[in-house]
DNA sequence: CGGAGTGGAGAC
DNA sequence: GTCTCCACTCCG
């Protein structure tokens, strides 16, 4: 069968999402997306998918298609003729404010503009940095542990923490419909001029080579916590 | 029982429609269409009664769910890009036939042109003169003679034969999804201006009125055949 | 009658 | 042009 089901990075845990190629007709090879809701429903658009969820999750930035959120919805705004828009301010943060629209030049030259570039909401490079010093408490008020990483997942950047290279990863697996792989040019280069030299599609950390070795470990250890969690039902049972 | 059946005007003789409505769940009030044969089988969908039919009958202007002839069956095919289609000449009668196609204008303003008013083929106003003096003749070479029309059906256009007037009735039962009324406007309208005030939709009769007292002796004399038929059969037996 | 699978109008 | 979304078909 054609067909593919996965979780979905985009939307709370339980949602599954499937690609169905068309098999025939006038749009055989085309793919179809479709989503499991936890109880099981099949929903295939994202307006039925909005009505499901209702307010308590917000769609404005998830792609129905690829399953992940993109900022770039945006973009689709942005493309509206000017003259039929109402005066809003055209940027994230806030969003929907009433603002004084002044044109002096011809509309079509305005259009061209907003048309160049990228219209993503600019991104601070080093955002992690403005979560330092806070932490996730268990119910005892205790700081809770951040993980290890390995040793070869080196940071690149201002004065990391573990966490912020931790964040920055989260968010790229979150975020990239593209392959997460790191920074791609050398430490120095990068430190010179973060601004020119850092991908800020890729989280802060160095490109690394995952061995057959490291994934051989990672399915061993795998491995053991199953037989660990297997172990502690029959004790339970 | 929420059934209905009824000949079919679209297919050879002895085939009967059926439409049946569902009465409840998700597609409660939506209907079923179905047909038999005329050796009694059921037929579920298209693809079916494709199958049934063969070669022998053209479907590809047959509109399942209503039971007719659909002309505008061909607008699909005209939707197409331009650039991909075949060079086939796109009216009905010569369907399939290669022909060359010369673009000199741009393609666009050819696309625009086509999208605009009706895409039937056009159809002649009087063609049913183009059968004046053909008949129908019975195995000894003898001309069958036409029936008979009621004094209140009135053919409206120039020399029409009460063969003519059965013919445009028999069409437009045949190909209408629409009621089957006749001409609306006055004879002496359309007598100045056919081109202008005919409704090509419509057979070339004056609109008239059907009075319960019409019912009533259609009636008595469906009745009358029946018993004659009875009779005849009792005879046979 | 349900539902997978496709068609196609409308949005972009 | 391409894509989205949902109505519809067809068969279980």
């Amino acid at each position: 069968m054609d067909k593919r089901k996965s979780d979905v990075s985009g939307l709370p845990t339980g949602w599954i999402r499937e690609e169905v190629v068309r098999k025939s007709g006038l749009s055989a090879g085309k793919t179809d997306v479709y989503y499991y809701s936890p109880d099981g429903r099949k929903i295939r658009s994202k307006p039925m998918l909005a009505r499901i969820l209702g307010d308590s999750f917000d769609l404005s930035a998830f792609d129905f298609r690829s399953g992940r959120i993109i900022s770039s919805a945006l973009r689709k705004r942005m493309r509206h003729d000017s003259s039929l828009v109402l005066p809003i301010r055209q940027t994230a943060s806030i969003f929907k404010q009433p603002v004084t629209v002044i044109r002096n030049r011809p509309e079509s030259k305005t259009k061209t503009d907003i048309k160049h570039g990228n219209q993503d909401q600019p991104k601070q490079l080093f955002w992690e940095k403005r979560l330092q010093g806070l932490h996730a408490r268990d119910v005892m008020e205790d700081v809770i542990q951040s993980l290890e990483l390995p040793r070869n997942v080196q940071g690149i950047g201002p004065d990391l923490t573990t966490e912020n290279i931790l964040q920055s990863i989260s968010a790229a697996l979150h975020l990239n419909s593209t392959p997460v792989l790191g920074q791609n040019a050398n430490k120095s280069t990068l430190q010179k001029n973060p601004g020119v030299h850092i991908d800020a599609n890729q989280p802060h950390i160095q490109q690394l080579m995952v061995s057959d070795e490291d994934i051989r470990r990672q399915e061993l250890r795998v491995q053991e916590a199953r037989r660990r969690l297997q172990e502690a039902m029959k004790q339970a049972a």
